[in-house]
DNA sequence: ATAATACTTTACAAAAGTGTATTGTTTTAG
DNA sequence: CTAAAACAATACACTTTTGTAAAGTATTAT
């Protein structure tokens, strides 16, 4: 379970257009550079956006990206949703079966219902914070209150590497 | 940002040693077929389960898994890290600074502190919720508290594509 | 002992994701 | 009208992930 390039950098796109502000535009170019992004990149991730009318475009000479609505309006679920998806495939179900014909968890499929309820507890997230609030520097106050635990955490776990190769296959 | 096969497919090879319990154990090829995998990738699974201490494997003509600690004991967190690593890579800024040196957002990088933020909200959950609860089919609260609000967000942002390519380039 | 059973490791092919290159279309400055 | 600037679309090479295949190691029933 991961960011995406495509979602992190079309993020990052869109957020500078979000500083400029509703009304200005910025080419390609200079989103590209501002991102350190080579234009043709840059160019993929602002076709996405525009296609999910994040942003609109104008053609020609002059031309440019701006920000189709407020910052304030657009919220991360959106976004991360145009880049990247859904974090759960709705017809999870029916493409891992395995090799069975459908789900082998049918009557409780135990692992569905654990990890829709991630899903849920990720939008929630991402529903409740605007791209205003990451320009602002100001996190909502979920992202606030849980932030500390994530510091500690890599390390936390990263050494509990062993055999795993038992001496007793009795289980004594 | 989406659950990786491996974590899919891992959490459910788990699973199935969870619900056998803390001392019975599962061969590879009964474990495989009650998921529908192959038992070669079922194998795999296993291998980073048990290099992670997570299963306990037995060699030998009566051999198989068992699962290495009571499932209450073991978290959700614990089990996807091993599977697929952190949701974000601790040097995030150095591999995703494009073709800059270093973070274009050295100032304030603005993006790391959101997805940094949401990265600690889904270890809260995921480290609230045990193995044997995803067993006994009771989602953490959490989970209950934001599947709602799940059910009905595809379709509310799937329509919104269009042009986006604007008639007006002064912005009037 | 030996063959059967089961885990281990390595290698490899197919698929998806990532990023670049190229060519085309649109608009505007002159 | 023409050339320059900027967005649009497609194709392609590269990398990572996914899943399979095959050969090897370990244990035990007989």
């Amino acid at each position: 379970m991961r960011i995406t390039a495509v979602e992190e950098y079309g993020l990052r796109c869109l957020l500078n257009l979000a500083r400029a502000g509703r009304g200005k535009q910025m080419s390609i170019s200079e989103i590209a550079e501002s991102e350190g992004l080579s234009v043709p990149y840059a160019s993929k991730l602002l076709s996405i956006l525009r296609k999910a009318g994040l942003v609109q475009a104008v053609r020609g000479r002059s031309g440019g990206f701006r920000i189709a609505r407020d910052p304030g309006e657009i919220d991360l679920y959106e976004v991360l949703f145009a880049l990247g998806g859904p974090l759960i495939d709705p017809d999870h179900c029916q493409k891992h079966s395995g090799q069975l014909d459908q789900c082998v968890h049918t009557e409780e499929c135990s692992v569905q219902g654990v990890l829709g309820g991630l899903a849920g507890y990720v939008q929630s997230f991402l529903a409740g914070t605007s791209l205003q609030e990451i320009v602002d520097g100001r996190p909502c106050t979920m992202a606030r209150q849980s932030t500390a635990a994530f510091e500690i955490s890599d390390t936390a776990h990263s050494d509990e590497l062993r055999s795993g190769v038992v001496d007793d296959p009795a289980g004594n």
